[in-house]
DNA sequence: CGGTCGAATGTAACCGCTTACATACGCACG
DNA sequence: CGTGCGTATGTAAGCGGTTACATTCGACCG
């Protein structure tokens, strides 16, 4: 593009000219090589100071042929879950003088495709995908771009992928048996997006574990969006359902804030009348009202986890095309209790739902 | 740098060969100009495709001289009223075709400036800053800038820069009445980063308005870090002062849910025997017990008009400049109540403190 | 049939930076 | 005094796109 000469065209011929040197020397000082007299640098430093000069970032990665940007793909930033992994991550990155960039998915995979196009196209230097939902033809565009990657939730380890999860099938059973032993019969899960994998591996494996206390035991299910919103939504449709559980089991803390409120107005008391739980155990878990009983997901490790798989390590090299298993663990508060007597026979009505999935 | 010739050089050139054009019909074909003979650009896509070709957007930033992509800062993300307003800014600015980058300040002026260094090196079209810190030099650094910058909060309006602001007096001023009719004498202002503009606005406003009540109504001050811990910490603080709030006013509704948190704890009942109040009115303050009386304000609209203030409107142009001043509005639920007799009497103790901060 | 014109494509000069290589300089040494 | 060498700087060729301008190619017209 042929520009009109712009006055304040402030880029390194500028500098350049005023500091009465070579393009090549302005480069060196800004990059602080040496090989630069004390006297040189000073006139340059004061040069790029009075033109406000600031590198043009795009022609510094273009020329560099590489980057020292991450780029971190989340599901739902506002779910703090996924904010407190993206901090860790961000954290470890700055710390290691690399920036990020980050993008929000919002649980769509046309939106996870596009930001993967924009991060590829930003030629990031890893790329981080903290994200439930998949798309069948992204692992081939992301093994293609030779871009290192790590996954966190889904996907599969390829040679340039590593695979971070959780052991969510340990996490949920370990609730269902807990609260099985509080003597709950009547369990309720409560998910979103009921299609995504993560998602859907817990709402499995509750169904399977309630299966193994059947019939003394029965399981419902439903779904709504992710968040306070949505808890409370899903928390309305489960009770206007007939099935009155004893236990309603979240798919994570972020929902679980909603199920309280909904239960508050109707005046159902948590644990008495109904126990809940959640998943995750993001800090608002312990602040909410009863504190939830969840399950710990160490999220400040699996950024760090992430971030050492991304950016190969002087000392150990990356474990790139591994998978790596994170163990979950039971946090037991005030939203769970034994189950009354009174509260496992009352209501009992025709329950035709079973294990019957409706969601 | 030269570099080696590399066998999977995926650019324009590649794109060009493969498909027997020119680079300059590549360009055309994939930024959609007409001009190009449909059979050419079908080659074109193809030869893309089977190259798995991802256009370099440092490149095209460089070429182009200018970008789609607006800078978002924010203070804490974490704290919901923030992500609101970033998630109403990126809604409205994806809708017009723009990409969006994000940044957290972490409440530091140095890391403000150095996020406004990198954004500036990336030469974006348009800046938010949602930040309630500020640093001297940093407003000469953006007006040289030139730069479109929207400021929410804290700067001062100049050529290239527009300011939101919210009237937080008025806010602050209804919450302090409002609990003054309620029959309180003695309210806490609970902060953090007292040395904050938008926050000490609040503390201000919170003393003068306390003040005109005196000497039947006292005022207390103390403050944290933002956040569920900060507030739990701030009210800790507090209670073990010695001062006995009939009401605790929070800067914020992030803090206030750690606040009740502690309360809860101590066995303190709100609002029975200490009213609390937020600020913001993020979706939390509903959802928490008891639901949070609190300021409204409007994330969204917020959102909205930073955008509309940073990319130039086709029909009406820019308010460059200006000042954009946002009403708040009282928004009363269950943590606020009437003071019991018994409650605005008793613990009545030598409370040396009255006016006098102590943060 | 030469000329005109518009549509389709090619050529090459940028954008602003990095860096390999060339050059200039000063100084110790034979 | 010429040579060699290390240090400080300059020169210019990239990086991978965009786009102004040139060129080619038919079709259509007088």
């Amino acid at each position: 593009m042929l520009q009109a000469k712009n006055a304040d065209l402030r880029n390194l011929d500028a500098v350049a000219k005023r500091a009465g040197v070579s393009t090549a020397t302005v480069s060196r000082v800004l990059n602080n090589l040496n090989m630069v007299k004390n006297s040189t640098r000073a006139r340059v430093l004061r040069a790029a100071e009075e033109l406000k000069y600031h590198p043009n970032l795009h022609a510094r990665s273009l020329a560099r042929g590489k980057s020292r940007t991450l780029g971190i793909l989340v599901s739902n930033m506002e779910n703090p879950f996924f904010f407190d992994i993206y901090r860790a991550l961000e954290s470890a990155a700055h710390a290691r003088g690399y920036e990020v960039v980050v993008a929000n998915t919002d649980y769509s995979s046309e939106q996870l495709v596009s930001s993967v196009r924009l991060m590829i196209g930003w030629r990031v230097a890893g790329l981080a995908a903290i994200v439930s939902e998949m798309d069948s033809h992204l692992m081939q565009m992301l093994t293609d771009s030779k871009i290192p990657i790590v996954f966190y939730d889904v996907g599969t380890p390829q040679k340039n992928i590593t695979n971070v999860r959780v052991d969510y099938r340990k996490g949920m059973k370990k609730i269902v048996e807990y609260l099985h032993s509080l003597g709950h019969t009547r369990m309720a899960f409560l998910g979103h997006h009921s299609t995504l994998g993560p998602i859907s591996e817990r709402r499995k494996t509750f169904l399977e574990t309630v299966a193994r206390f059947s019939p003394s035991t029965e399981g419902q299910i439903v779904a709504a969006a992710d968040g306070l919103e949505g808890g409370r939504q899903a928390a309305r449709e489960l009770l206007s359902s007939g099935f009155q559980p004893t236990a309603i089991l979240c798919v994570n803390d972020f929902m679980a804030v909603g199920v309280l409120r909904h239960l508050r107005d109707q005046g159902i008391r948590v644990p008495e009348d109904v126990s809940v739980t959640g998943f995750d155990n993001i800090k608002l878990a312990e602040f909410c009202s009863p504190a939830l009983t969840t399950v710990h997901i160490p999220r400040e490790r699996i950024g760090q986890t992430i971030f050492g798989n991304l950016v190969p390590d002087q000392a150990s090299d990356r474990l790139s095309g591994q998978e790596i298993l994170i163990d979950p663990e039971l946090v037991v508060r005030e939203s769970t209790g034994v189950v009354r007597q009174t509260q496992a026979l009352e209501n009992r009505q025709p329950s035709n739902s079973g294990l019957q999935p409706r969601c």
